[in-house]
This record gives C-alpha cells, sequence and structure tokens, in this order.
DNA sequence: ATCGTTGCTTACAACGTTGTACAAACCAGG
DNA sequence: CCTGGTTTGTACAACGTTGTAAGCAACGAT
C-alpha cells in the first residue's frame, strides 16, 4: 500500500509537479492549495521514494562511515560523534564494519554502497595509497595514519608528539624501566610505528636507552593482546616499572594481567593508554591517556567532507590536525607518587 | 568521470540491455561478446548506479539496524554481529543511531531511511506500540522487550527468568541483603521491570522479604549511573551484602564506586551484572553476569526478517526467545566463598 | 483595450536501470 | 532450400522523482 505523487495529485485534484513542489518547500504554490495538498498527503500517509529522488537529484543525503571494528570502543565512540556531526549536515550515516582486511577495505571504499552515498569517511588499517588511487571520484576523508600523503583528504591526531608526551610523563614520574605494549611491524601497523616513534624520542630525551626487550608487539590491539603482552613482559624478567600501551583497549588487558600477577598499580607498575575511551575513566585504577579530541576529529572530517563535495574536483587535498590533550587518572598520576 | 551502461554499451558495440545483461549474469550471451562487454567494463571502470537499480527493482540490499546508542557496548557487539549475519543474506547494514528519544525513534522508524532500506532490525527504547501501528509496510523485526505482543516481529531474551536466575546465584553464595541497580519507573524502561520482577521472583523463592531501600533507580544505564546509584546506596546506610546490576556498564560502575568505598568485591559485596561485554572478562574484579546468546539474536533477527521479505504479508508477528546462561568470574565466583 | 508582470500551475523530459516483446541470426532436419 | 525451434541481440517502456519551459490567469500600467 504504497503511494506514489501521483495518488496525491489525483487526490488533490492537481498536478504530479505541484505536489512536488509542496514536498520540497516551494514558494510559489497558493495557501488553499498547498492545504488541499497536505492533506491528501497526510490521508494516504505518503512518504517520498528516495531511490527516485536520488536517480533524479544526483545526491542521496548519506555518507558512509568505514571503521575496522564496532566494538573497539574507540571506534564506537568516534561513530556516535560522526553521526551528530553529519546530522547537522543533513546528512544520515551508514555504518560499514570492514573487519579490517586488505579485501573488505578495499570492497567498503569501491563496493556495495556505490552510489548509494555521497561521500566517505574511512578509517582505514590496511589499505594502500595504490588501492585508494583506483576510486576515482568517491568524495572520502581519511582518517588515522595509514595513508599519509595521499590523495585524499586527511584528519590526524600528532600521533607521535601525543606518545611523546606521555612517555615523557612517565619519565617525569621517575620511572626508568618503561615499556611499550603494542607495536606492529605489519603494514597496517602505522599508528603503531608512529607511537613507537614518539615513545623512542621520548627515552633518548631523558637520556634512557632504548631496549628493545622492554617493547612488546600486539597482533591486534584488543583487551586479550594487552593481556598477553603484559603477562610475556612479567615472565621475561625485564621488570618494568611502567608501561606504556598503544591504545586503551591494551592498557585495560595489561592492568589485568598486572592485577593477576600481583602487582600494584601505580606503586609498581605505572600504566598509560592512548584513546581517553570510556572505560578509562572507571576502571580500577583509572586510566592515565592520551585524549585526542574525537568530536572534533568528526566535526572536522564531516566538514572536509562537505566542502569535497561542493569544491572543485582538483582542489589538493587537504592536512588536518585534530588536538589532544593528556588525561591524567590514576594509573600514572599527576604527581610523582 | 562516472560512466553508465550506455557509455560501455557505445564502447563495446552492444546495446545497453546486453551489457545490462552481462552485469547480471543473464545465461544466453555469446562469448566472445561478453567478453568484449566485460572488457569494456573494465576500461572504464564502470560500476552500476544503485539508486536506479534500486529504483527499478523496488530492493535495495541494505537493511537498517537502529539502537539507542553505539557507544554502549552491548549494542556495539550486537551490531557487529548483526552486520556479520546479514551479510550472509547479501545485505549492507546501515546503521542508525536514535539516542532513545521518542522522536528520533519515530523519525528512525518511518523516516529518513525510507525507501531506502528493505526492512528494519529494530532496538527501540521509547516507542510504542501506537507509534509501530502508524508504519504500515516496514518490514520490521523488534529487539528488546518494549512492545512485546505489537504488531511486528521479535527477538527477545528472557529477561525475568535470567535475573532471577543470577539472583539465585547470589543467594547461593549466603548473600541476603541483595540490592538492584537499574529501575526505571519510565515508559522506557520495560526491561527494568522485567529484570525487577526476576530478581523480586528470586528473593521470594528464597524467603527474602523485598525491602525498596536496596532498589536503586539509575536514570540511563552507563557507567556513571551505576556509580552513582552504588554510591547512594551505601551512604543510605542499607550495606548490602551483594548487588544485581540491570546491566554490565551499571555493574562496572558499582564496582568503581565500592572499590573507591574500600569494600572488597566479592568478600563484602558480590556483583552480577546482565549482558556479558567484553570489558566484564577484563575488569578488576571480572563480572559476573547473564549471557545473552548475542550472535543468536542477530542470527535469529536476520532470518526473522528474510521471511517477513518474502512472505505473505498477512502473517502472523512470531516472537522468538534467544538462549542465555550464566558467567561466572570473580564478582560473584560459582562457589560459595 | 493592450501590454507586460507576476503568481501559480501544468506538461514533458530526463536521471540509469531492467522487464517485456520482439527481431535477427543461427542451427538441424526434412 | 525451406521450416521451425533455439539462441542472441535490440527497442521501448517503465520505476518515481524533479528541472525546464511554457501556459494561463489576474493585475496594474500604458
Amino acid at each position: 500500500m504504497r503511494h506514489r505523487l501521483k495518488d496525491v495529485a489525483e487526490r488533490a485534484g492537481v498536478s504530479v509537479k505541484t505536489v512536488s513542489n509542496v514536498v520540497n518547500g516551494y514558494q510559489h504554490v497558493r495557501a488553499d492549495t498547498r492545504a488541499r495538498v497536505e492533506a491528501a498527503i497526510a490521508e494516504l500517509n505518503y512518504r517520498p521514494n528516495l531511490s527516485a529522488r536520488n536517480l533524479r537529484k544526483g545526491r542521496t543525503g548519506v555518507i558512509a562511515l568505514a571503521v575496522p571494528e564496532l566494538d573497539i570502543p574507540y571506534f564506537a565512540e568516534l561513530a556516535r560523534h560522526v553521526v551528530t556531526a553529519a546530522a547537522e549536515h543533513g546528512w544520515t550515516v551508514l555504518i560499514d564494519q570492514t573487519g579490517g582486511g586488505p579485501e573488505q577495505e578495499r570492497k567498503a571504499a569501491s563496493g556495495i554502497a556505490d552510489h548509494m552515498i555521497d561521500g566517505l569517511i574511512f578509517s582505514p588499517l590496511a589499505l594502500t595509497a595504490d588501492d585508494l588511487a583506483g576510486l576515482d571520484g568517491m568524495p572520502m576523508v581519511l582518517l588515522g595514519e595509514r595513508v599519509d600523503h595521499g590523495p585524499a583528504d586527511h584528519v590526524v591526531v600528532d600521533n607521535v608528539a601525543a606518545a611523546r608526551e606521555i612517555t615523557a610523563h612517565l619519565v617525569g614520574l621517575g620511572r626508568r624501566r618503561i615499556a611499550a605494549i603494542g607495536s606492529q611491524r605489519t603494514p597496517e601497523g602505522a599508528s603503531a610505528r608512529l607511537r613507537l616513534a614518539g615513545y623512542t624520542a621520548a627515552l633518548a630525551d631523558a637520556g634512557i636507552a632504548y631496549d628493545e626487550h622492554l617493547v612488546a608487539p600486539a597482533p591486534a590491539w584488543h583487551r586479550a593482546d594487552g593481556a598477553a603482552a603484559m603477562r610475556h613482559l612479567l615472565t621475561t624478567g625485564v621488570r618494568p616499572d611502567a608501561v606504556f600501551c598503544f591504545n586503551d583497549t591494551l592498557a585495560l588487558g595489561a592492568l589485568r594481567a598486572l592485577h593477576e600477577a600481583g602487582l600494584r598499580v601505580p606503586d609498581d607498575v605505572a600504566v598509560a593508554g592512548f584513546d581517553d575511551i570510556e572505560d578509562g575513566r572507571f576502571s580500577i585504577p583509572t586510566l592515565s591517556t592520551v585524549a585526542p579530541d574525537k568530536e572534533r576529529i568528526a566535526r572536522l572530517a564531516v566538514e572536509l567532507l562537505a566542502n569535497r563535495l561542493t569544491a572543485d574536483p582538483e582542489t589538493p587535498p587537504r592536512e588536518l590536525v585534530a588536538p589532544h590533550r593528556l588525561a591524567l587518572r590514576e594509573s600514572a598520576p599527576s604527581r610523582r607518587s
């Protein structure tokens, strides 16, 4: 029982286009005509067919947000901000979960939703600049570090600086055997490399020698990986007095492993993370972390996309840096303990 | 630089429809024609316009999942499973964040994505049966408790039984002053009412008198609300020896508040939650909880929707119950401590 | 009276795709 | 060489919407 403009038009005794004009808020429609049409719309419970409208207009009013995994809190929180920011531009957000695999990411970027979305905000793990080059024309904003200086607009946080600051904070607490959890050698590990660079820079600043035994890899950045890496560090006997985890879920896993080992945080081992997810404000102990301004990231991404949609396609891609700050809580407090 | 069927057809020297046939895998196309067309498609990097295809076919291949908030881990985890299950049916999932308000939910159900989606999986908080009745025709599956026996297909877990079981488990630990956190009197609080009913039933089973001072409301079910409710319980002097929180984020907040009050879990106060979110496996202590089979819920919802799309619209709505189990961890362990 | 003007409405075509109906080419058997 | 059936390709219309151009009143100014 779906109705069309034509049905409304017949009922109101006007032409199809007049109904269309009423629906779209066109100015010059006489008040009584408008009223008749609106009555007919209400009676039939008419709602426009968006596929047809999109076909006609070439715009869909939908943008996609592609993230590796929704149940990583950072991405979920980011998604919320993107939905909010997009709503202010009148967009609906289609959230696509890529799983992080190269094949799925390529498909997300080029594939399924094609022609159903006006643009794409993409947080890629595995995608290369070459992959992106194949996507002629899809307006796109990238989040994160993977494809720096690629052919698309870009919103980042200064990972190196942020990692350096939080590591320096651990140094400032008097810690000297500072471990790092989350390094990755795969091509997907761009963020890991940058955060590792910040970590080593801070050590160098403090005149502390880099010790590769204190750097633990993590295949993914989930709680379980953080716990496993921490347990591994503890068994190898390197006995760190602080740990910088490359994201908060790793850090929460590390807290858990330290607890199981009977070590006190921050007294025996200080712990710091990265992302400032909600969990870290309620964990025991609460988590010191780098807090990227997620709302700002989302807002900048949506605005870049909005500009990209109206701008000359030859406009060179822009890279914007979103601010971050340190959120110092119990696991590595602001005063020397 | 977007190409159409017509462009491909000209390049391959065939008609538009023949290209369409190739794209859709139609059988009777000579091998050399097919090869020419495919070459042209590849050269032009042609991809079909889904809006036009949808318009023509009346199907979009997209279903929507509407949830109140993405950064509630339960919904994020559920979303992941829905995306996975839907992919097996060839569907893309548009995830819509309603915020839980009545107005936004009505809009999500009827509005923006209309005619762009084949169906809707909806986890409503504020929606009434009347609201749903207005949505003639949109194939829909509801998750959760709000609109029981409404006009739509439905997937639930047996909240009363589950709450009763976990409360009985606390009783079995020897606890007698068992608090509940998360009650709600608003119409949105359907799940809260059911879980409260299970709680009171379990107390009755054990011959423990119901004490309203042990039942703390929570306006929302976030960590902060759980912490606030727990603090409130502790200040009123009722001194519970166990707490059943109506979901896991409330429980994590409660753990935090207990920790701040210097109380030990589970020795002084046992804590149980509901949802089995990832966090609860790594919190300190780990969280005992009701574990609904989220994968099953997602799969059942997608299948109900698939049936609804092909079935006679007069088929009466079905209600399916997804299984649950107790996940007993440190905060309320399986042996009497 | 005639001529623009302005306000309101309409008819028609087009967006890119696919289903229907049919035509052309092919093949085998008489 | 024709007949009848199958395979392969084409032309046209339609999906529901909106932009364009133009029609038709009613109006004040000439």
